[in-house]
DNA sequence: GCTGATTATTATCCAATTATAACAATTAGT
DNA sequence: ACTAATTGTTATAATTGGATAATAATCAGC
């Protein structure tokens, strides 16, 4: 990812605060907090968020003022409110002023730190998202949703959709053997099976494509009996 | 809200299926369901869905791989787990295969509702409501307010309605490809669809005003079997 | 164990098939 | 009258499977 995603986290317990900052960053995110909601709003202001995290009880503004503040300037940026009640007209509550999700006290740090995790993935727009939804191999890249490779010189080679699925397949199953058969049904629908050898095919116009050497493939390993690996130290 | 918000849910459990289906259906949902994998992909496939709700733990075919499926087309649709497992590989996995949301079972159905309609509410307003007002390619400017399209020499093209809302979607969009699917439900509405040789020819409209070389698009890329992509470096 | 024969699987090329898009002409709808 | 949508024909690109070569695995016989 290009740069790392910020973070306002805003919450008046000063130990929670700290454990929950601390966390996120080793997530890689950059965090900036707030112990009240007029200062988190002063940073509001004067800062860009990829995700704002909004405990509910604070004092002087509440959470739920906060968010109302904020989406009347910015509808865009995801909000997650932390809340000790759990009472269903405050949740709903919530969902009015905006949220995107919210968590209920005492909760899971690591089910926080996933729910960030989607919500930050989500906010994502243009070079960012493109980036998510690319892989580098060697001085090349693909672009899974424009479809297509950027060669290391530049240039610009077209991917086709069965293509660009089944790379997607392999190199989310990176390193691990993927059978024949989990490629067809995947790649191709449960019911409507070609012959294996049409996958041959591919693999083959994959190694054109990223294969220095043809006969001793780097990347696109075939497993006799098995299927193929797609093999990546990155 | 216009029309009914579609779910698909997907959950083995007779019993569960239909409490929840009971419920979504109170809220003013349009719920459509699947008793395992195979049944789910065999419906995403025929309709369009606001939202999937995937129970994890299915005969035949398991969640995730749904999931992964669904996510390998080029699918925006979000997807919320249930899953019994509470660990975190479980839950890490599911986050990768592109997930929205989760709920740990046992849950509480007012819970899941929260969550669904915070969901919905998000894939709608995914649209961006964006400001853009106007968009240079090479010597034309489109201007989507006043629906017209000014050239090179000065003169100006009126464009259609449709025309400046498929223009819109796809300059939004660019780079990356848009199914005719999107296209569809985006420009003309989630149940009027037309044939899909009706986008065709709006293409083939673009090309005629803002292609050199017909033959040779530089803009507006057809990506066989997926959709459409229009293509600016600017 | 080793060697060569046998068999199974994959690599590769290419022609045939199929799917999809380009395009034009027509119809419908307002 | 003008958009929008349908339909049909042609063009084109992607996918497929057959043929053959290459390679790896298995096995029989020594």
């Amino acid at each position: 990812m290009a740069s790392k995603q910020r973070i306002l986290l805003v919450e008046d317990e000063d130990h929670l605060l700290e454990a929950i900052k601390l966390n996120l960053e080793l997530e890689g995110y950059k965090v900036s907090t707030a112990t009240d909601g007029k200062k988190a709003l002063k940073i509001f202001k004067e800062e860009r968020f990829n995700l704002i995290i909004l405990d509910v009880m604070l004092p002087e503004i509440d959470g739920f003022q906060v968010a109302e503040t904020i989406r009347l300037e910015n509808s865009e940026v995801p909000i997650m409110f932390l809340t000790a009640k759990n009472t269903s007209e405050d949740r709903v509550l919530g969902l009015k002023k905006g949220a995107d999700d919210y968590l209920v006290k005492p909760f899971n740090l690591e089910e926080l730190i996933l729910r960030v995790a989607i919500l930050v993935k989500r906010g994502l727009k243009g070079d960012d998202l493109k980036e998510l939804n690319s892989y580098k191999i060697g001085e090349k890249t693909i672009y899974f949703n424009s479809f297509e490779l950027k060669n290391g010189d530049g240039s610009v080679t077209p991917l086709t959709k069965k293509e660009t699925m089944l790379l997607k397949l392999l190199i989310e199953r990176r390193n691990e053997a993927v059978s024949r058969e989990q490629i067809l049904e995947t790649v191709w629908n449960y019911d409507v099976y070609p012959s294996t050898r049409t996958i041959d095919n591919f693999i083959l116009t994959f190694r054109k494509y990223f294969e220095p050497d043809q006969k001793n493939p780097t990347y696109f390993h075939s497993i006799r009996g098995v299927g193929y690996k797609f093999t990546d130290i990155s």
